[in-house]
Parts: C-alpha cells; sequence; structure tokens
DNA sequence: TGTTAAAATGAATACAAATTCATTAATTAT
DNA sequence: ATAATTAATGAATTTGTATTCATTTTAACA
C-alpha cells in the first residue's frame, strides 16, 4: 500500500503546482480573464493536463481559495490559543495576516474579489466558500472574546464590529499595495496603527 | 433645430432606460455573466439595438458607473458646501451616501467591485474610473478639513484616514443588506453609529 | 397618402476559450 | 526487457456570447 499513498503525495504536489500557477495567474488578469491555457503554461503543463487534476475552472478557482484560506485560518487560530488577553489575540491575528498576505499579494487580489461573494451559482450546483464563512466568524469569535474581557464596548454587535475590524485592515492592506515603491516598509509595520484606529478611533481627542 | 434637440432627448431617454435595465442586470449576474441579450430583453429591446446607443459592453458598463457616481458626487458637494463644520461635513456626506445605497442597491453591488479595480484595460484603450477617483479625492478633501479643524488626529495620513472612513461604511452597508428581512430600518439610521465608530472607535473607554 | 429617412430587429457571423479525447510518452510490474 | 498500466499531450470539438448587418418597421415630411 505504500505505493499507492507515494502516488497519492505526487498526485498532490501536482495539484499544489497546479494552484500556485493558478493563483499568479488570476491575480494578474482576474478569473475570467485569464484562461486554462495561461495556468497550464505557468504551470508547465498541456493544457488537458490541469483538468487531470481539476474537473474544471470553477472548481481549480475555489480549491485555490479554500487552500490558503484554510492555512491563514488554522495557522492564526494555533497562534492565538497560546494567550489569553483578547487585545493580545486580536495583535496576533492582525499581525498574523498582515504578515501572511505580504506574503501572498497575488493571492490577496483574488481575496478582495471574494470577500463581497461568498458563494457562485454553475448550473445546478452552487459552491459555496465555507471557510471564508469560517473566517468571519472567527473575527466575530474574537469580538466577543474583547467584549467579555471588556475591551471592546458591548453596546454593538459583535458581527457589526467585526465587520469593521476587517474592513479596516483590508482597507490598509490596499492601501499598501498601491503605495510605490513596493514593499518599502513592512505591512506589519501598520499593525499598532490599525489596532489604535480601531479601539480608540481617529477623533483628536 | 427644435427638432435635433427634441431628437437627442429622446435618445438620451432610451440610453437611460438601456442603463437602467443594465443596472438591474450586472448586479445581478456580475460584469461577465451578464450577456448583452439580458440586457436588451430587461431594456425591451432587440439585442441589436442596444449597439445603437453604446459601442461594446464596456462602455455601456462604464457609463453606467461614471453616471451613477457623478450623479452622487455632485449632490453630495452641493449639500456639503452648506455647512462649515467638519464634522457636519462628514455627517451630510455619510448620510447622503447611506441614503443613495439604499436607494441603488443594484448599484452598490456593481460599485463594490469596481472600488478596487480602478481601471480596465481592453485592447490598446485604458479606461479610467475617472469618477471613483474623484470620489475617493472628495474624502480625502473631507479628512484635510478635519484634521484642520482639529476634530481628526493629523498624525495620520490624510489618504489613510480616507480610506478608513470609505471602508467602515461600505462595511456597514454590506453588513446591512445581508440582514434579512432586507430594509428592516433605515440604513441612514446608522450614520451615527458609523461616526461615532470612526472618531471614537470600538473601544471600551 | 406616398416617399424618404431613421430606428429597430434578430438571425447569422465571428471569435475566444473551456473541455474532450485519440494519440504518445513515461512508469510500473512481471 | 517487455507488456501493461498510468499520465501527459495538444489539436480538434463544443460552447457561449459579443457584435454585425440585411431586412423590416416606424416616423418624418411633402
Amino acid at each position: 500500500m505504500i505505493t499507492l499513498t507515494r502516488k497519492e503525495r505526487d498526485r498532490q504536489l501536482r495539484k499544489t503546482d497546479i494552484i500556485k500557477a493558478a493563483e499568479r495567474i488570476f491575480a494578474l488578469k482576474g478569473f475570467h480573464a485569464a484562461t486554462m491555457q495561461d495556468i497550464a503554461k505557468e504551470a508547465q503543463y498541456a493544457t488537458g493536463t490541469v483538468y487531470l487534476y481539476f474537473r474544471d475552472k470553477d472548481t481549480l478557482y475555489f480549491s485555490l481559495v479554500e487552500e490558503k484560506l484554510q492555512d491563514l485560518l488554522e495557522s492564526v487560530k494555533i497562534d492565538i490559543a497560546k494567550v489569553l488577553d483578547a487585545e493580545d489575540k486580536i495583535r496576533i491575528c492582525l499581525d498574523h495576516n498582515l504578515d501572511f498576505f505580504e506574503k501572498n499579494q497575488d493571492f490577496f487580489r483574488i481575496f478582495l474579489s471574494e470577500r463581497t461573494k461568498i458563494q457562485v451559482q454553475k448550473e445546478n450546483k452552487l459552491y459555496k466558500s465555507s471557510v471564508l464563512l469560517q473566517y468571519k466568524e472567527f473575527i466575530v469569535s474574537l469580538v466577543k472574546i474583547g467584549q467579555q474581557q471588556k475591551i471592546i464596548r458591548n453596546d454593538y454587535e459583535a458581527g457589526q464590529i467585526a465587520e469593521i475590524f476587517f474592513s479596516i485592515f483590508v482597507s490598509m492592506i490596499i492601501d499598501w499595495f498601491m503605495k510605490e515603491p513596493k514593499n518599502s516598509a513592512r505591512l506589519t509595520n501598520l499593525s499598532g496603527f490599525i489596532l489604535d484606529v480601531f479601539l480608540r478611533g481617529v477623533g483628536r481627542k
């Protein structure tokens, strides 16, 4: 049975190769303008080969989003469990995200366009990005911990506050990406600023 | 020459009809999945007729975005000029936007997907959504007024703060849209909450 | 009311790209 | 080493839809 396992591993490696290529192409051209040929070429395979690993273009796209987000979410969860203080948890979550997206700029572009979609209909199948939902749920849970520990107001809904937290840091990443020359400063340097704005606002006093 | 003018007016009316139909279809299906046939049908014209009014699909799409945003921006600017206090200006801007997007929910979906793009390449032509840029510039100018009047911190860049303001209110609109049953409460009711979070943050103290 | 011009139609065309599949190459087993 | 199995190839097929244009309908005008 060792043979089977190695085969499986090989197959997985090739899938990952294709996903990496797809990531670059989708980020560069967007979902529709990216062709399966582009992706195959980038991955150094023939067009048909991609179809041996992914049923169709949608499946490839969703596998990519799910896999990446899953990785991010898992690693954030592990690190967050190490501390008890809510503000620390939030800071760690933020740092992790900033670090992740700095290292995965291609994926960030894809992530951005996914953010508002959540689900996509094709024929009679309905693909839901369950990980994106989990991701959002996770942030809500963080906010709730903050509310319990009294560092976050509880006269506002946790869902709304989570949405605000999320949108602030996403907007700061966008802002960072826009600036030339890229990679001038580390994105993680913004973590203090973002947390400050989130907790204390931008008011003068 | 009266004939010519009336003709022009008629033509404009038909263009607006088509834009309204396009708005519904693009919002429902997204740019790529929306077909020119869908749009023509929705506008109660034949497919070819649409092409008598808009060169191609991209042009139709951009006309729609530009026209709508232009309207919003103009009306906000007019109302804002009526007051001098920065916080009043910001509140009016907010109210206007919330009211506008509540009344133009289809357009909001389109707006969302435009937000991060700004420009689109087709063949050798480059379409820039200049109004979206103007819109963002306008918010930056509001923030600067706030900084001058000392209600907004000036140790942060106006551009960044504008991005934050923008993203907070967009995220609150998304949140409102998600909630069922729709239209439960007026979106404009959120204006106080948003302004509060923006200026004072979500911290407990 | 008949003639001409403008507008609308929608089937036909063009084209791009997703997907398939008969063929070829590479691996594995004997 | 050879056969059998599995993987890869990429040209051909299929599909979907933007765009065109010959024809029909409507409006303008005398």
